[in-house]
DNA sequence: GATGAATGAGTGTTCATTCAT
DNA sequence: CATGAATGAACACTCATTCAT
């Protein structure tokens, strides 16, 4: 109430701000059943504010949905490249560290991409979220193509494929009781997704 | 309005007339998008007539779920069963078999499970959700043990693995233009599958 | 279904069975929170048959309580008359035996009148029930007319005081535990009632 | 539409709009009646104001019950302290006082209390009426037990009796025509009131 | 610039009432 | 005739969105 009370934030520290809450809420609740009032009360800002920094409640929504797309894009890209210095890798590691950074990034970040994009992937959301869907299966297209061989076109539904699957397994694991085991999620995840489709895209190499 | 003045239908006529219209329009607009109005609309009947047939909103679309589960875990069984008199089939047949059936399944019948479960996967109906699909995914892990030895309990990760593995080729060939083949759509995927996965599946028979 | 498994009734009978069910329905759930299907549950009979004996729901509700108001004057006009053969009882002893019917009528017939009337003082049935309500007062009056000696217009304000009066007692004694006694309820609160209004009542009867 | 653009208020002032509306919707049309939308518009304010100020109409209904027997209970209250400096008084004159008292508040402020509790007798606000009915008639004991001696327990069928036949007398007089006369309404009816029963109390106090 | 207060539009649900059988 | 099946109209309640302060 006295001025100063309320602190004056820098715009993109307050969207950033904005949007860590409509991710968190939108997860939790859903798309129709997250409120703008949750959204504000989560942000710890009022709800006119939100407004200001989110715009409307489906832009708001795309902003989310965009984001962390981005994330889980750029997550994969930046696992294709060499781990270390050493640029000599085989084809099948390459491989699997792209798995083991997807699953990585889907079981720590929970509240992210693969919760979000369920949520509207029907309604006057479809477009968007197919769009930014292909995308990733666009990106995890080109890695697959430059490891098997072919035109990021023709790796199309096996990308497809590969991601599904990886979804698949996510959501088991995601699911009930996780198996007790020492390995890393992400490592366990990506060796079982790696065995059952490797030798396959092994054997496309060529044809 | 449509049909003129009201006619007088059996129950399970009717039943089977909302669950239909729920059906389609619950894949349209989503659980918390579609309304009541509409799927009332849809049906050609007023709403309480739907409330009558469905109830609540949750519970038609529980029974929805239910529905298209059930019609899917049948495809899976029946397709499990040897093609023709001959008891005798290969392993990677079988399996193939019940490849077809699902990609027949999913890509004839659009609006089915494949639409509906997607949309609750958060919310009040997680739960609900989780346990068609597990439904569908232990029915899958069954044929797979019977295929790949061992328990069917083993067999769940590579079940939903290969589970997503399908829904996300069927996002692929329902998303852009088809590409043009002679092939029924249902071989074709399932060979593109079968492709990916099978060299794996088999090697994992005898560990 | 078969014919004449539902068996065929007098008009008259089955009207009383539908008003009977409908007294009781509208006494427990009060005249809005009734709804049909619950009178003609409680009648064990069908929906449109109630609509055939009773009319529409207000009409219905009108039924009832001009039934039940009919009865409280009936029950106050017989108890005016000498107990047994001899004409021979002072004022006090018959308003004494009017408030003792009273009484008697609301605490063994507790879904009468007394409870009818309260849901529907406001509304669209306020005339209804001011009606219904002046006839009893006038009863009374008459009555008080008779004992009192003068006209029964200047006894009306003294009526309305005693039906009031005898309402709210009714209503303590209808309210929490019932103090032990051996009293009858009715002997018991007439004479309570008598001992306040008794002295004023003597003194007006000669101004 | 009424005043215009919307005029933004301090809480306590909507609050009491909306009550009086609320008031003034039940009375006239009975709880069940009352829509929600009818307060609304009564109020002049939209619907959702309402719900904030008022909350559920059940709680709605509750607040305006609560608020007008505190009204009537400290009219009761006030009316029974020495009407002038002079301490000296007589028990009659004290009660005539407080009847006074109660029937300038009823008959001036005519959609209070004595209409409103009548409406919810039965069904789920039983409990909550008769609470504060109980409130009312207990206030009303404790300043008979002042006046009669003995305990308020004692006092409170006589009590009920005495609210019961002021409401009886209150009923006859908004009723039809009033009976021409330069008295004061309150007046009249408490010497009315006093009559009856004043002789009958006075007989009480000493067995 | 940030906010509490306010609203228009829509949702799920029920009920009195009536045809068609 | 008595009924199950169907409907139109309404109601309580909520939410995304925006002024006035």
């Amino acid at each position: 109430m006295t001025s100063g009370t309320r602190r004056r934030l820098a715009p993109d520290v307050r969207r950033r701000q904005v949007l860590d809450a409509a991710v968190a809420v939108f997860s939790e609740e859903g798309l129709h059943g997250a409120s703008m009032d949750a959204i504000a009360a989560r942000a710890g800002v009022s709800k006119p504010l939100v407004y200001a920094h989110g715009g409307t409640k489906d832009e708001l929504f795309a902003a989310c949905l965009a984001r962390e797309a981005d994330r889980l894009v750029s997550t994969l890209t930046t696992a294709a490249l060499p781990d270390d210095g050493s640029g000599a890798s085989s084809a099948d590691a390459r491989l699997r560290r792209a798995l083991r950074a997807f699953f990585g990034a889907v079981t720590t970040h929970r509240q992210g991409w693969t919760v979000l994009y369920r949520q509207a992937s029907t309604g006057e959301f479809a477009g968007t979220v197919d769009a930014a869907r292909r995308g990733i299966v666009r990106r995890a297209a080109e890695l697959l193509a430059a490891e098997l061989g072919g035109s990021a076109e023709a790796a199309e539904p096996v990308a497809h494929t590969l991601v599904g699957a990886a979804e698949g397994l996510t959501d088991w694991w995601l699911g009930a009781e996780r198996p007790a085991g020492d390995q890393e999620p992400a490592d366990l995840l990506a060796d079982m997704l790696m065995a059952v489709v490797w030798p396959g895209l092994d054997a496309l190499r060529r044809p």
